[in-house]
DNA sequence: AAGTCCGCCAACCGCATCTAA
DNA sequence: GTTAGATGCGGTTGGCGGACT
Protein backbone atom coordinates (compact mmCIF):
# COMPACT_ATOMS: atom_id res chain seq x y z
CA UNK A 1 0.00 0.00 0.00
CA UNK A 2 2.06 2.62 1.14
CA UNK A 3 6.03 3.61 0.92
CA UNK A 4 8.88 1.00 1.45
CA UNK A 5 10.09 1.23 5.05
CA UNK A 6 12.59 4.34 5.26
CA UNK A 7 14.98 2.30 6.70
CA UNK A 8 15.96 -0.85 8.56
CA UNK A 9 15.52 0.19 12.18
CA UNK A 10 17.20 -3.01 13.38
CA UNK A 11 21.27 -2.50 13.99
CA UNK A 12 21.28 1.27 13.60
CA UNK A 13 23.58 3.27 15.40
CA UNK A 14 22.36 5.98 18.03
CA UNK A 15 23.96 8.43 20.07
CA UNK A 16 26.75 11.15 19.02
CA UNK A 17 28.11 11.64 15.96
CA UNK A 18 32.02 10.55 15.53
CA UNK A 19 34.28 12.66 13.03
CA UNK A 20 33.88 10.11 10.71
CA UNK A 21 30.15 10.11 10.19
CA UNK A 22 29.76 13.79 10.02
CA UNK A 23 32.76 13.78 7.43
CA UNK A 24 30.58 10.92 5.22
CA UNK A 25 27.48 12.86 5.37
CA UNK A 26 28.55 16.02 5.04
CA UNK A 27 30.65 14.79 1.97
CA UNK A 28 28.06 13.22 0.67
CA UNK A 29 25.41 15.60 0.82
CA UNK A 30 27.85 18.69 -0.88
CA UNK A 31 28.69 16.18 -3.73
CA UNK A 32 24.78 14.88 -4.16
CA UNK A 33 22.80 17.52 -2.49
CA UNK A 34 19.99 16.75 -0.20
CA UNK A 35 17.81 14.29 -1.73
CA UNK A 36 15.34 11.76 0.36
CA UNK A 37 17.01 11.09 3.52
CA UNK A 38 15.83 7.68 3.91
CA UNK A 39 18.44 6.86 1.29
CA UNK A 40 21.16 8.86 2.17
CA UNK A 41 22.50 7.09 4.97
CA UNK A 42 22.69 4.00 2.70
CA UNK A 43 24.47 5.37 0.14
CA UNK A 44 26.71 7.47 2.40
CA UNK A 45 27.63 4.35 4.12
CA UNK A 46 26.46 5.21 7.73
CA UNK A 47 24.77 2.63 9.78
CA UNK A 48 21.96 5.57 10.97
CA UNK A 49 18.17 6.43 10.03
CA UNK A 50 17.54 9.11 7.78
CA UNK A 51 16.12 11.00 10.14
CA UNK A 52 18.66 10.93 12.43
CA UNK A 53 21.08 12.16 9.56
CA UNK A 54 18.58 15.06 8.68
CA UNK A 55 19.07 16.30 12.21
CA UNK A 56 22.34 16.17 12.02
CA UNK A 57 23.07 18.14 8.69
CA UNK A 58 20.16 20.50 9.32
CA UNK A 59 21.70 21.37 13.13
CA UNK A 60 25.19 21.16 12.83
CA UNK A 61 27.09 20.10 9.28
CA UNK A 62 25.25 23.00 7.02
CA UNK A 63 28.14 25.12 5.58
CA UNK A 64 25.76 28.42 6.41
CA UNK A 65 25.00 27.68 9.91
CA UNK A 66 26.51 30.35 12.42
CA UNK A 67 28.14 29.49 15.16
CA UNK A 68 27.91 30.86 18.57
CA UNK A 69 25.19 32.61 21.27
CA UNK A 70 22.46 34.39 19.28
CA UNK A 71 23.61 37.82 19.14
CA UNK A 72 21.47 40.46 21.26
CA UNK A 73 19.70 41.56 17.67
CA UNK A 74 18.50 37.84 17.28
CA UNK A 75 17.46 37.23 20.65
CA UNK A 76 15.21 40.03 20.39
CA UNK A 77 13.77 38.83 16.89
CA UNK A 78 13.48 35.72 18.70
CA UNK A 79 11.60 37.26 21.75
CA UNK A 80 9.48 39.31 19.33
CA UNK A 81 8.84 36.39 16.93
CA UNK A 82 7.50 34.43 19.96
CA UNK A 83 5.38 36.96 20.93
CA UNK A 84 3.32 36.38 18.36
CA UNK A 85 4.07 32.37 16.81
CA UNK A 86 4.20 31.17 20.06
CA UNK A 87 6.53 27.68 20.26
CA UNK A 88 6.75 27.82 16.83
CA UNK A 89 11.20 27.00 16.39
CA UNK A 90 10.55 26.65 12.72
CA UNK A 91 9.15 29.32 12.19
CA UNK A 92 11.11 31.83 14.49
CA UNK A 93 13.99 30.25 13.09
CA UNK A 94 13.17 31.09 9.20
CA UNK A 95 13.85 34.37 10.04
CA UNK A 96 17.03 33.95 11.11
CA UNK A 97 19.61 32.62 8.91
CA UNK A 98 22.21 30.27 9.57
CA UNK A 99 19.96 29.70 12.90
CA UNK A 100 18.33 26.55 13.51
CA UNK A 101 14.68 25.76 15.39
CA UNK A 102 16.52 23.32 17.78
CA UNK A 103 19.48 26.16 18.68
CA UNK A 104 16.80 28.83 18.96
CA UNK A 105 14.46 26.34 20.74
CA UNK A 106 17.29 25.42 23.02
CA UNK A 107 18.57 29.30 23.55
CA UNK A 108 15.23 29.87 24.50
CA UNK A 109 14.95 27.82 27.35
CA UNK A 110 18.11 28.07 29.03
CA UNK A 111 18.53 31.29 28.29
CA UNK A 112 15.67 33.75 27.30
CA UNK A 113 13.14 32.45 29.32
CA UNK A 114 15.33 33.07 32.84
CA UNK A 115 16.25 36.82 31.24
CA UNK A 116 12.31 37.26 30.64
CA UNK A 117 11.32 36.15 33.98
CA UNK A 118 13.96 38.26 35.39
CA UNK A 119 12.74 41.24 34.71
CA UNK A 120 9.30 40.08 35.69
CA UNK A 121 7.58 39.02 32.26
CA UNK A 122 5.71 35.53 31.97
CA UNK A 123 7.46 33.53 28.82
CA UNK A 124 4.63 32.58 28.11
CA UNK A 125 2.20 35.07 28.03
CA UNK A 126 4.94 37.93 27.21
CA UNK A 127 2.77 39.76 30.27
CA UNK A 128 3.88 41.38 33.15
CA UNK A 129 4.09 38.37 35.67
CA UNK A 130 1.28 38.67 38.46
CA UNK A 131 3.57 40.33 41.91
CA UNK A 132 6.87 40.71 39.10
CA UNK A 133 9.43 41.14 41.72
CA UNK A 134 12.46 41.01 39.89
CA UNK A 135 14.97 41.14 42.81
CA UNK A 136 13.52 37.69 44.15
CA UNK A 137 12.29 35.27 41.34
CA UNK A 138 15.76 34.57 39.93
CA UNK A 139 16.14 33.06 43.41
CA UNK A 140 13.24 31.34 43.80
CA UNK A 141 12.82 28.39 42.02
CA UNK A 142 9.40 29.03 40.87
CA UNK A 143 8.09 26.40 38.65
CA UNK A 144 7.51 28.10 35.07
CA UNK A 145 4.21 28.40 34.23
CA UNK A 146 4.37 26.20 30.76
CA UNK A 147 5.72 23.95 32.95
CA UNK A 148 4.06 23.07 35.98
CA UNK A 149 0.89 25.44 36.78
CA UNK A 150 -2.32 24.95 34.54
CA UNK A 151 -2.58 27.41 32.08
CA UNK A 152 -5.83 29.86 32.41
CA UNK A 153 -7.50 29.38 29.22
CA UNK A 154 -7.90 32.85 28.74
CA UNK A 155 -3.51 33.01 28.45
CA UNK A 156 -3.58 30.43 26.66
CA UNK A 157 -5.71 31.67 24.06
CA UNK A 158 -3.94 34.67 23.95
CA UNK A 159 -1.05 33.56 22.09
CA UNK A 160 -1.90 29.84 21.21
CA UNK A 161 -4.85 30.40 19.35
CA UNK A 162 -4.83 34.05 18.10
CA UNK A 163 -2.18 33.09 16.33
CA UNK A 164 -3.19 30.62 13.43
CA UNK A 165 -5.19 33.95 12.79
CA UNK A 166 -2.73 36.11 12.74
CA UNK A 167 0.41 34.21 11.34
CA UNK A 168 -0.79 35.11 7.84
CA UNK A 169 -0.35 38.58 8.58
CA UNK A 170 2.97 38.64 10.36
CA UNK A 171 4.13 36.46 7.41
CA UNK A 172 2.92 39.23 4.94
CA UNK A 173 4.14 41.60 7.29
CA UNK A 174 7.86 39.86 7.61
CA UNK A 175 10.23 38.94 5.49
CA UNK A 176 9.35 36.05 4.05
CA UNK A 177 12.29 33.91 5.10
CA UNK A 178 12.82 30.35 4.77
CA UNK A 179 12.40 27.06 6.91
CA UNK A 180 15.87 25.63 8.02
CA UNK A 181 14.79 22.34 5.94
CA UNK A 182 13.99 24.41 2.53
CA UNK A 183 17.47 25.93 2.92
CA UNK A 184 19.14 25.54 -0.35
CA UNK A 185 22.89 24.63 -0.07
CA UNK A 186 25.27 27.57 -0.07
CA UNK A 187 28.71 27.84 0.12
CA UNK A 188 30.22 30.80 2.82
CA UNK A 189 30.88 33.34 0.90
CA UNK A 190 27.25 33.17 -0.18
CA UNK A 191 25.61 33.21 2.78
CA UNK A 192 23.78 37.08 2.67
CA UNK A 193 25.76 40.18 4.07
CA UNK A 194 24.17 42.36 6.50
CA UNK A 195 22.45 45.39 5.14
CA UNK A 196 23.18 48.77 6.84
CA UNK A 197 21.06 50.84 5.12
CA UNK A 198 17.23 48.85 5.59
CA UNK A 199 14.93 49.92 2.89
CA UNK A 200 11.38 51.43 4.43
CA UNK A 201 9.59 48.63 5.87
CA UNK A 202 6.73 47.29 4.09
CA UNK A 203 2.92 48.39 5.17
CA UNK A 204 1.08 46.93 8.42
CA UNK A 205 -1.97 45.19 7.44
CA UNK A 206 -4.91 46.96 7.64
CA UNK A 207 -6.03 45.48 10.72
CA UNK A 208 -3.27 47.06 12.18
CA UNK A 209 -2.97 50.46 11.04
CA UNK A 210 -3.25 51.94 14.23
CA UNK A 211 0.52 52.63 14.41
CA UNK A 212 3.56 50.95 13.05
CA UNK A 213 7.01 51.38 14.74
CA UNK A 214 9.30 49.53 12.58
CA UNK A 215 12.84 49.25 14.50
CA UNK A 216 15.55 48.37 11.75
CA UNK A 217 18.88 46.45 13.58
CA UNK A 218 21.83 47.01 11.19
CA UNK A 219 23.76 44.76 12.91
CA UNK A 220 21.66 41.75 11.97
CA UNK A 221 22.17 40.14 8.62
CA UNK A 222 18.78 39.05 7.40
CA UNK A 223 17.39 36.98 4.35
CA UNK A 224 17.82 39.16 1.20
CA UNK A 225 18.99 36.77 -1.09
CA UNK A 226 15.82 36.36 -3.71
CA UNK A 227 17.57 33.63 -5.75
CA UNK A 228 18.47 31.46 -2.58
CA UNK A 229 15.45 32.10 -0.39
CA UNK A 230 12.74 32.79 -3.05
CA UNK A 231 12.24 36.14 -1.72
CA UNK A 232 10.46 38.60 -3.65
CA UNK A 233 12.65 41.38 -2.48
CA UNK A 234 15.36 43.05 0.04
CA UNK A 235 13.05 43.97 2.53
CA UNK A 236 13.76 44.23 6.15
CA UNK A 237 10.57 43.02 8.14
CA UNK A 238 9.71 45.70 11.07
CA UNK A 239 10.91 44.03 14.35
CA UNK A 240 8.31 45.63 16.53
CA UNK A 241 4.71 46.15 15.11
CA UNK A 242 3.23 47.45 18.20
CA UNK A 243 -0.65 47.26 17.18
CA UNK A 244 -0.07 43.56 16.09
CA UNK A 245 1.53 42.81 19.43
CA UNK A 246 -1.16 44.73 21.20
CA UNK A 247 -3.72 42.81 19.89
CA UNK A 248 -2.14 39.37 20.78
CA UNK A 249 -1.81 41.29 24.31
CA UNK A 250 -5.65 41.11 24.53
CA UNK A 251 -6.07 44.50 24.35
CA UNK A 252 -9.33 46.51 23.11
CA UNK A 253 -9.43 48.97 20.64
CA UNK A 254 -9.55 51.93 23.39
CA UNK A 255 -6.55 50.43 25.17
CA UNK A 256 -4.62 50.47 22.20
CA UNK A 257 -5.99 54.27 21.25
CA UNK A 258 -4.73 55.07 24.59
CA UNK A 259 -1.57 52.81 24.80
CA UNK A 260 -0.63 54.61 21.28
CA UNK A 261 -1.07 57.99 22.55
CA UNK A 262 0.94 57.38 25.86
CA UNK A 263 3.55 56.09 23.22
CA UNK A 264 3.94 59.00 22.43
CA UNK A 265 3.72 60.92 25.39
CA UNK A 266 5.48 58.47 27.86
CA UNK A 267 8.53 60.21 29.49
CA UNK A 268 10.35 56.53 29.16
CA UNK A 269 11.74 56.17 26.12
CA UNK A 270 12.98 53.03 24.63
CA UNK A 271 16.32 53.16 23.08
CA UNK A 272 15.64 53.59 19.52
CA UNK A 273 19.27 54.08 18.83
CA UNK A 274 21.34 51.93 20.87
CA UNK A 275 19.22 49.10 20.40
CA UNK A 276 21.57 46.84 20.30
CA UNK A 277 22.96 47.36 23.79
CA UNK A 278 20.22 45.80 24.56
CA UNK A 279 18.00 43.43 23.56
CA UNK A 280 14.70 43.64 25.40
CA UNK A 281 14.48 47.44 25.29
CA UNK A 282 12.04 47.45 22.92
CA UNK A 283 10.20 44.01 23.56
CA UNK A 284 9.89 45.95 27.81
CA UNK A 285 8.46 48.58 26.17
CA UNK A 286 5.95 47.51 24.15
CA UNK A 287 4.96 44.89 26.37
CA UNK A 288 4.36 47.79 29.08
CA UNK A 289 2.80 49.68 26.64
CA UNK A 290 -0.90 48.90 27.85
CA UNK A 291 0.23 49.66 31.30
CA UNK A 292 -0.27 52.71 33.67
CA UNK A 293 2.99 55.12 33.66
CA UNK A 294 4.08 53.86 37.01
CA UNK A 295 3.93 50.39 35.79
CA UNK A 296 6.16 51.34 32.53
CA UNK A 297 8.36 53.33 34.83
CA UNK A 298 8.77 50.14 37.00
CA UNK A 299 9.96 48.23 34.22
CA UNK A 300 12.35 50.47 32.92
CA UNK A 301 13.93 50.76 36.16
CA UNK A 302 14.06 46.76 36.44
CA UNK A 303 15.38 46.66 33.26
CA UNK A 304 18.23 48.82 34.43
CA UNK A 305 18.84 46.70 37.36
CA UNK A 306 18.96 43.75 34.66
C1' DA B 1 41.32 16.60 45.50
C1' DA B 2 36.92 14.52 45.39
C1' DG B 3 32.13 14.60 45.25
C1' DT B 4 27.92 16.89 44.04
C1' DC B 5 25.12 20.08 41.69
C1' DC B 6 23.64 22.54 37.83
C1' DG B 7 23.45 24.49 33.18
C1' DC B 8 23.91 23.68 28.46
C1' DC B 9 23.15 21.42 24.21
C1' DA B 10 23.16 17.57 20.91
C1' DA B 11 20.27 14.11 19.85
C1' DC B 12 16.33 11.18 20.50
C1' DC B 13 11.28 10.38 20.81
C1' DG B 14 6.75 10.67 19.50
C1' DC B 15 3.07 13.04 17.34
C1' DA B 16 1.06 15.49 13.25
C1' DT B 17 0.93 16.16 8.57
C1' DC B 18 2.09 15.04 3.96
C1' DT B 19 2.20 11.99 0.19
C1' DA B 20 3.02 7.83 -2.57
C1' DA B 21 1.03 3.47 -3.67
C1' DG C 1 -10.72 6.94 -0.62
C1' DT C 2 -7.60 4.31 2.23
C1' DT C 3 -3.37 2.95 4.06
C1' DA C 4 1.12 3.31 5.66
C1' DG C 5 5.75 5.20 5.22
C1' DA C 6 8.31 9.78 4.93
C1' DT C 7 9.05 13.99 6.66
C1' DG C 8 8.71 17.91 9.74
C1' DC C 9 8.29 19.68 14.15
C1' DG C 10 8.30 20.42 19.12
C1' DG C 11 9.11 18.32 23.64
C1' DT C 12 12.23 15.88 26.32
C1' DT C 13 16.38 13.69 27.92
C1' DG C 14 21.08 12.17 28.81
C1' DG C 15 25.79 13.25 28.91
C1' DC C 16 29.35 16.45 29.41
C1' DG C 17 31.76 20.16 31.58
C1' DG C 18 32.15 23.87 34.74
C1' DA C 19 30.96 25.73 39.31
C1' DC C 20 30.46 24.98 43.88
C1' DT C 21 31.08 22.75 48.46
Amino acid sequence: MGRQPCCDKVGLKKGPWTAEEDQKLAGFILSHGQCCWRAVPKLAGLLRCGKSCRLRWTNYLRPDLKRGLLSKDEEKIVVDLHAQLGNRWSKIASHLPGRTDNEIKNHWNTHIKKKLRKIGIDPLTHKPLPDASPRHQPEQKLPAPEEKLPVPEEKTETVADQRDEREEQIVLTKSPGFCTDEVPMLCPDEIVVPLRDPPPPLAPPASSSTMCMAVSTPTTSYCSSSASTGCEDDTLFPIVEWPDTAYLMGLDDDMIAAASASWEDCLVQPPLQPFAEDTFGAYIYQSSSSASFDQQEAIWNKLELF
